[in-house]
DNA sequence: TCACCTATTTTGATTAGTCAAAATAAATCT
DNA sequence: AGATTTATTTTGACTAATCAAAATAGGTGA
């Protein structure tokens, strides 16, 4: 079976592969896992001779179907522990998410299930990310986000993208959890700055880059 | 912070310590975690250096007070998550051993603290072992086993140590889970056999050694 | 085209944990 | 006591994962 630090490479590659066209460059993959460069060259090299991965020479890493596999299973058992943390043991959405990044390598498949069944089957975690199904099938709707979303429509929350905890509280503390219903007031490219409203509460304002961390959808 | 390496060897440490005078000799000790002795050796000058151990040369192995602090902490962790898979997850008390196993290395002192809360503070596994207090306080009441206790007497099961599926799947189909209330009927010391009666059921004959492993109270 | 900057890959070392097999100490058995 | 068996320790080697630093390949810009 894979160590956990292949699972943890593989499970990188998938999610930094969301953006491009599935290749990541090494340098990006890397800083994701707070390793030299170097360390991440070797280890795609042990992915790619173990079928996990493609390496392209001085142009990046891509899954192969069977890496993807591995990396799926890796992101549902980590999505289903946070749900877990918070649904059941009432811990706080902004701190679950160092938790299961250690229990997600130490779950059986066994354990896994009855969570899944306790939990109801969710099919998306607390931040709102979609959680894979048994058989491997991630949702991939693409979603507008406060930053390239239309001007005051009704919109609701989806999802908070970014697991930092000091994001998370900031979303929390002005009630951007998956679910609230906000309404975009102005955008402000030059300033680089997205105001908007919540139906209770006063008027909010962020940056561009935080407010495309905060997928939308057509609300309610 | 300790390896899980290290954690395992300080658990079975403290395990095997049960008997002997705390002193466990490097054979049973590689034995139990299924390395070879050498193994052991290297490991354990490794504690003692860490200061987790003592190494008394060509003798064996004793737990330092640091050493067992950490041990216990494991032991709670292990034994809460049985519990745990057992009392919410309905797994079955045969097979969660291993389960743990690899958890316990993996639960942050946060998310066991709500599991306790959840659990209600139990004192004791679904096998009946003792889990050790938040500061380290281990219930260490001797037992009689099915191969010590008196003959005839009313006798309450409370422990089913020996953690191998087989012997734990055998204890359960025959009745004798931490509760189970049964009578010694004969003791046979050359035959190496122990006959008993349950309240409901037929009579069953089993090993002294097999026996050795269930520990009884005298029972209501 | 040539020089330079940047990302990536290589190379050489290091640490944790392990095994195989040789060396040694202790215990046991005539 | 002397010889033999048994437990333990040592030694040398290996794997996985990592870093530091040197080497290299690709562009980019003049």
């Amino acid at each position: 079976m894979a160590t956990s630090t292949v699972e943890n490479y593989l499970k990188q590659i998938l999610l930094l592969s969301a953006d491009s066209d599935g290749l990541v460059p090494m340098g990006a993959l890397a800083s994701a896992l707070t390793v030299v460069p170097g360390t991440a060259t070797t280890m795609v090299k042990a992915l790619a001779t173990d079928g996990l991965a493609e390496h392209h020479l001085r142009h990046g890493v891509r899954l192969t179907p069977a890496g993807r596999r591995v990396a799926l299973g890796v992101l549902r058992r980590h999505r289903l522990i946070e749900t877990f943390l918070v649904d059941v043991l009432k811990m706080d959405w902004t701190e679950v998410h160092a938790e299961a990044e250690l229990l997600e390598h130490a779950i059986s498949e066994a354990v896994l299930d009855r969570l899944d069944a306790l939990l109801g089957h969710p099919v998306a975690d607390p931040h709102g990310d979609p959680i894979p199904t048994r058989l491997g099938k991630l949702d991939s709707q693409v979603y507008a986000t406060l930053a390239t979303c239309g001007v005051a429509q009704p919109l609701r929350v989806v999802r908070v993208t970014e697991q930092s905890g000091e994001f998370l509280q900031f979303a929390e503390q002005n009630g951007l959890r998956p679910g609230t219903r906000v309404r975009v007031t102005g955008r402000n490219l030059v300033a680089g700055l997205v105001t908007l409203k919540k139906s209770s509460g006063r008027p909010l304002a962020l940056s561009l880059a935080a407010a495309g961390n905060i997928l939308v959808a057509p609300g309610r």
